[in-house]
DNA sequence: AGCCAGGGTCTGC
DNA sequence: GCAGACCATGGC
């Protein structure tokens, strides 16, 4: 990989195994927009971020190089070697299926809680409300950072937000869940700090105290929110892989990489036309 | 129109 | 411990 700058623009080249739209599009983020050139933009760490991609290279536009070493590079999970590990999912028929289809996802490195808020929304739900609950949730509670693009707010601030007032999202049953959650995290009685440092199954555990977070949001929030490769969560569709390819478990080549081959599976099933 | 969605809780055996 | 009703909303 080959990091150039160059005025407001930081440019990628030799960039393996990452395809930009199909990592932001995959069902792991809900907040990115494509626009009319092609581009994709996104806010993470209150910094707006333009992304675009041809054949030989993805621009970072409108940033510096400081911003995409502190921010961008780990976002998108670039310190990792996805080449090898899709190499290795080649000794699963499955997964080399899925990978040769879908070559390039990269699992994102999202803020700890925004990937929680974000898949106790998930629940029961879909796609597209999904992103548009936590769209109203950015406008509403966020702070407008240029143009139209707000901060995820932080559970500090939905401290004193009411589930009434949080009826504006239309998320349903959820809101409570998501009062609990800022709750117990303002309170101190769950720290995300810690969770970072826990044994896994120990922040699983910690993650299930809030109300509405099962097993299935707490592996998506270690996954997404959290780094935890290893983390594997079961949705309808990945249950429907497990039972009619795994039944006896995964295979030995996604070990420590249990969620990235989650995210190769679970996007390809889901847009199996035949199911 | 009715089924389903990146589930979880609560109740009743 | 496990099955089943129920939960809000809107995409398809």
């Amino acid at each position: 990989m080959k990091i150039k700058e160059q005025e407001n623009d930081i440019i990628l080249k030799n960039i393996e195994c990452f395809a930009v739209e199909l990592s932001l599009f995959c069902g792991q983020a809900f907040r990115w927009v494509k626009n009319e050139d092609g581009s994709f933009t996104g806010t993470v760490k209150g910094k707006v971020l333009n992304i675009f991609q041809n054949e030989n290279q993805i621009i970072f536009k409108n940033t510096t190089l400081e911003d995409f070493e502190n921010i961008w590079s780990h976002y998108f999970d670039l310190e990792r070697d996805y080449a090898a590990i899709c190499k290795n999912f080649e000794n699963d028929i499955h997964l080399k299926k899925a990978k040769d289809e879908y070559y390039g996802i990269r699992v994102l490195n999202q803020d700890s809680w925004e990937a929680l808020c974000s898949f106790i929304i998930s629940q029961n739900n879909n796609i597209p409300r999904i992103s548009g609950i936590i769209k109203r949730l950015c406008e509403n509670f966020g702070e407008r950072i240029d143009g139209e693009n707000y901060s995820f707010p932080s559970y500090e601030r939905l401290k004193n937000v009411s589930v009434d007032e949080l009826g504006i999202l239309k998320a349903g049953f959820r809101a409570k869940y998501i009062a609990d959650a800022v709750e117990k995290l303002c309170s101190g009685e769950i720290s995300l700090e810690k969770i970072k440092e826990m044994p896994i199954e120990d922040a699983r555990q910690e993650l299930m105290k809030i109300k509405g977070v099962g097993a299935k949001v707490a592996e998506c929030t270690l996954l997404y929110g959290f780094g935890r490769k290893e983390a594997f969560p079961v949705d309808v569709w990945v249950k429907r892989i497990m039972s009619e390819l795994y039944p006896d478990g995964l295979p030995g080549c996604t070990k420590n990489v249990e969620g990235i081959a989650q995210q190769y599976l679970f996007h390809w099933r889901r847009n199996l036309k035949d199911d």
